[in-house]
DNA sequence: CTAGGGTTAG
């Protein structure tokens, strides 16, 4: 009705009219409306402009815009704002810096849109020079500014000037709270990340879904099942819960606290159960859990339903299939990734390959995949492919890949340890000073494992031999009564791992205090009932403990859960979960 | 026209 008679119509009501259809998603409506306007002004374009961009259309924004005779700042705003908002975030700086050339001087509107272009391909000195800007400009410092600069430089990992310029904002609302939490839990300040949610509850502010979703994530991080569940809790109250996007982080938060139960149970709640990542992330949690042909099931199902996996849920998928040693089902998975839903294989997916056929005992066809994928390898594949051959004890191709490593990383211990083993074994006792000497030379050190476990919602922390517990003296002659006891049932330690240069009873003290087995030792002591026990380790576990830990389950009749850097492993009666395949 | 979030190998 309106259309017939579209001529006639004051030209700002049209404008009014083209933005509303776009608005709400009727972009045909709108392109019949700006055809028939008797003269197109910069006004209408831009507002068609914004429409396509709204509507995921860049290629109509790019020609439209390509064509204008004249544009003002919305025009841009509006270009350079749809590029980065769909992740072309080079071409967007690129035109934000054609526009700044042309003497267009940017207003708050495109300062949102290029910070996060910014963030986005971590372009932190460009985001400095516009900050830099903004102080000197005199442009409204509000809360969009404040947030996008405080989000560019955490997301650049520069945490000390994000901060500085949230605590420099005049004010704080809920985006500008969430900003600061999602930028310390992605940057391991995981009990800043909770620091500042309490603190923004105190202010009075309401944590939104996405508040919940940051500190959900952080509570899988630290893997505190006590602090999940009353975030969880929370989350309920709040009625955030139902947000696919919130039971995501709460599955994944279950999984890795060890309640693969708790995770279903999210995952199986009814509404709008037909998102990738949700799937994605129960996929994840069954791998974790060494569950391989769950997670499989559980993807053909997706695929039944019509759900369109992404490249996560294949990583998720290959890596479960990896944990259960499913060799061939890994292989077709990748394969189908490839040709069928047209994936483009990221280093991770590679490094998911190399393990799968690593730990199946493939090490030259994960040698070959390394040296024929089509991107550069970094030390982090090598030194999987170099823990594959320590498991199936190649000497020979562990030098050589070892050698790999410390030419990408120069500062990663694991291969000098593992060489210095390799040439202590062979008896060449000059390599291994050699090797010795490197290490110190570069200031080279291990990684300290830290093994930690909740008792009554308090965080207990051990590290190897760290007697600074106040528990200390209980639970180093608990550990040596569990020994002995271990050693009547055929327990042999296994020194293979230790730094060679202690004797062979030194080894076996360093190896009793590994701070996983201290951690189980104080667990056991201050707990009483049935209940499992629940230990974390930032490392994975080494053969002695899991062998260890294989026994005090049964001579204790406990079950033993400990999660190590990369999955599950639950000890009852004697026997592990990962069946030894890990 | 503008800001923040979920799944992820070792």
């Amino acid at each position: 009705m309106v259309i017939t008679s579209g001529c006639c119509l004051e030209k700002f009501v049209m404008n009014h009219l083209i933005n509303m259809y776009c608005k709400c998603g009727d972009l045909e409506s709108g392109i019949t409306l700006f055809s028939v306007l008797p003269r197109k002004n910069v006004m209408s374009c831009n507002i068609l402009i914004g429409g396509f961009v709204q509507n995921g259309d860049l290629d109509s924004a790019r020609i439209l815009f390509d064509e204008m005779p004249e544009r003002n700042l919305a025009t841009w705003n509006a270009m350079v704002g749809g590029l980065i908002q769909f992740e072309f975030n080079e071409e967007g700086l690129c035109l934000f810096g054609k526009m700044h050339g042309m003497g267009l001087f940017p207003d708050k509107f495109t300062l949102g849109s290029v910070l996060r272009g910014c963030a986005g391909s971590k372009e932190v000195k460009l985001g400095q020079q516009i900050h830099g800007y903004v102080m000197k400009s005199g442009i409204d410092f509000d809360l969009v500014v404040g947030s996008s600069l405080a989000h560019m430089y955490m997301k650049c990992g520069n945490m000390s000037d994000g901060e500085k310029v949230f605590e420099g904002m005049p004010v704080h609302n809920v985006i500008a709270c969430n900003t600061i939490i999602a930028g310390r839990a992605q940057n391991g300040y995981s009990e800043g990340a909770l620091d500042q949610f309490n603190l923004m509850k105190l202010a009075g502010l309401r944590p939104d879904k996405i508040t919940f979703v940051s500190v959900i994530s952080t509570c899988s991080e630290l893997a505190t099942l006590g602090q999940g569940q009353q975030v969880h809790a929370q989350a309920i109250k709040s009625g955030a819960d139902a947000s696919v996007s919130v039971r995501s982080s709460l599955v994944s938060m279950y999984s890795k606290c060890g309640c693969l139960e708790d995770s279903l149970k999210v995952f199986l709640e009814p509404e709008d159960d037909d998102d990738d990542v949700l799937w994605s992330s129960m996929i994840a949690a069954y791998g974790f859990h060494g569950h391989g042909q769950e997670a499989i099931k559980l993807f053909e199902q997706m695929e039944k339903k019509g759900i369109e996996p992404n490249d996560v849920t294949f990583l998720s998928l290959l890596y479960a299939c990896s944990h259960r040693g499913l060799k061939e089902r890994g292989t077709e998975l990748f394969r189908l990734m490839v040709d069928e839903y047209k994936l483009k294989p990221r280093l991770e997916h590679y490094n998911c390959m190399v393990d799968l056929l690593g730990r199946a005992g493939c090490l030259e066809e994960a040698e070959a995949l390394i040296k024929s994928m089509p991107i550069k390898p970094d030390s982090i594949i090598w030194k999987t492919l170099l823990s594959a051959c320590k498991i199936h004890k190649n000497t020979e191709m562990a030098r050589r890949v070892a050698e790999n490593v410390l030419r990408l990383d120069p500062q990663d211990a694991v291969p000098y340890v593992l060489l210095s083993n390799i040439h202590a074994s062979t008896k060449g006792w000059g390599d291994v000073s050699e090797m010795r000497k490197t290490m110190r030379d570069k200031n080279v050190k291990k990684e300290p494992g830290i093994s930690w476990l909740e008792v009554k919602n308090q965080v207990h922390q051990f590290r190897v031999g760290d007697k600074s517990h106040p528990k200390w003296l209980e639970i180093d002659e608990y550990l040596k009564e569990l020994t002995s006891e271990m050693r009547k049932r055929g327990y042999v330690p296994d020194t293979n791992s230790v730094l060679h240069d202690m004797d062979i009873e030194e080894k076996e003290y360093h190896l009793a205090h590994h701070s996983e087995k201290l951690a189980i030792a104080f667990a056991l002591l201050s707990t009483t009932s049935g209940a499992p026990i629940r230990v974390m380790k930032n490392m994975r576990v080494c053969n002695d403990c899991h062998l260890a830990i294989k026994f005090i389950s049964e001579i204790t009749n406990r079950e033993i859960v400990v999660r190590d850097a990369s999955r599950f492993h639950h000890f009852k009666h004697g026997k592990c979960s990962c069946g030894d395949y890990w």
